[in-house]
RNA sequence: GUGAGCGUAGCUCAGCUGGUAGAGCGCCAGAUUGUGGCUCUGGUGGUCGUGGGUUCGAUCCCCAUCGCUCACCCCA
């Protein structure tokens, strides 16, 4: 039997009335923060991820999707979001057009990872991107923007880390003690953390290893040797959000995976989700447009995977049920014709409704309306079909009338208009 | 990539240290002479993940493989 490829999942009722539900929020909040919506193709070239995500990380070392196509080129399946944006971006001079581009985007992204509990190998992201903006405003608003959504998608429990990586300027320097600090005893290092003395010195801090995190309580904090540009870029920053109702943990270990990060990073996460903890992640990438070709121009962004999104809400959300306004019911199959175009006229009127497909019985048609949870039954029968009306059965209470067709539409409108204010 | 646990009807699971499988729910139908839910009755449904091996005989033991789940790692 075939079986989905191991990490991707169907999904289909009743887990799509959830997506489908998160997705018109979504829609309805970024158009309230003025964000439009961009799509990108589902892969790019392979050299955009590995300039523009870095090819020292582990997402581009070792979990692309890339394949050649039939003329020999190198294409990646997208693993991320950001560096596609950026490419659209240059690629059709969006900065030129106007001052400030915001951008979200709701879209699969490809890992090969091992799965486990909110890790797919294809997952969906949520996210939004700012170009253009060097102050801390941007990045203000876009954190706010995360709160609001995951508040609005009953994501609970949450926390947000902050953090300021540095920049060109000042970066470098603190490495530079970082990797004095750890020189002198990098025995006592987890093996990992030993490696990424060499390559990424920054990421020994996020170390989750028992050994590391002794060791780096004493190390130098990035947040002591930021330059005066990039503290009060961050201090700002803080500001704005505790102006704004908007705590958070300052984390100087905080650090993303994605190498273009400047300044600002941030991750919210939320003990309702297992170990993969973090909802949302992103940061400030200044120099990530400049350096995939464009011209220099500030950028902010974050992504939310929305599969722990749907993961972490899941408890605090009612069962949505797919109810229907009417299940028409025949007596007889050569009523077949007649109901159906009775059946094409309500639905024409915005009623959701259905009838038996498969010619059975009227006692089955009855349980098929009550199994779908139909407000209402319609039931032609043959004394109804002589008097052109049909007989009306409320489900719930059994109370029934029979209605003349002409009136058909007015009645139903009034009973369904009443219970739940629908058209 | 590493580790642990698990793969038996559509779903949730049982199967007593080897004799080719059961329950509940679901689904279908009947009891009901045009009308569902409750109840009762009957029925449908599984090459026991796959491939080897041991054995007279394997769902059960052994090996391999695939998959699922969780964790490490990494990240959303």
């Amino acid at each position: 039997m075939f079986k989905s490829i191991r990490g991707t999942k169907d999904i289909f009722q009743p887990e799509i009335f959830r997506w489908q539900r998160l997705e018109s929020i979504v829609h309805k909040v970024m158009k309230n923060y003025n964000f439009t919506e961009i799509r990108t193709p589902i892969f790019e070239e392979t050299s955009l991820f590995a300039r523009g995500i870095g090819n020292e990380t582990d997402i581009v070392g070792k979990e692309m999707y890339t394949f050649k196509d039939k003329s020999d080129n190198s294409l990646t399946l997208k693993p991320e979001m950001t560096a596609a944006v950026v490419r659209a971006f240059i690629q059709h001079n969006l900065g030129e057009i106007r001052s400030v581009n915001k951008f979200y985007y709701i879209s699969p992204m490809f890992r090969q990872e091992r799965p486990q509990s909110g890790r797919l190998r294809q997952f969906h992201q949520v996210g939004a991107e700012i170009f253009g903006v060097k102050n801390y405003t941007a990045d203000g608003e876009l954190i706010i923007l995360a709160f609001d959504l995951l508040e609005q998608l009953n994501v609970k429990n949450l926390e947000l880390h902050l953090n300021s990586v540095g920049c060109q300027n000042c970066r470098p320097n603190f490495i530079k003690k970082l990797v004095e600090y750890f020189e002198p005893i990098k025995e006592k290092l987890s093996l990992e953390s030993q490696h990424r003395l060499n390559k990424n010195p920054l990421r020994i801090l996020d170390s989750k290893d028992e050994k590391d995190i002794e060791i780096k309580q004493n190390a130098p904090s990035i947040l002591d040797n930021l330059c005066d540009e990039c503290k009060s870029h961050y201090e700002g920053l803080k500001d704005f959000l505790l102006k704004n109702n908007i705590s958070f943990i300052e984390n100087p270990y905080l650090v993303r995976g994605l190498d273009y990060y400047t300044k600002t990073a941030f991750e919210f996460t939320s003990s309702d989700l297992g170990a993969q903890n973090a909802i949302c992640g992103g940061g400030r990438y200044d120099l990530l447009v400049e350096q995939l070709g464009g011209k220099p121009t500030p950028g902010v962004g974050w992504a939310c995977g929305i599969e722990r999104i749907l993961l972490a809400s899941e408890k605090y959300e009612d069962p949505l049920e797919n109810r229907l306004d009417v299940y028409f019911v025949i007596q007889r199959q050569d009523y077949k014709i007649k109901a159906f175009q009775i059946l094409r006229e309500l639905r024409k009127n915005n009623f959701t409704c259905e009838m038996d497909l498969l010619d059975r019985s009227l006692k089955a048609q009855m349980r098929e309306a009550n199994r779908l949870n139909a407000k209402f039954a319609l039931i032609l029968g043959d004394e109804e079909f002589q008097k052109n009306s049909v007989i009306v059965k409320e489900l719930v209470s059994g109370h029934q009338e029979e209605i003349l067709l002409d009136n058909l539409l007015d009645y139903l409108r009034e009973k369904i208009n009443f219970t739940n204010g629908k058209n």
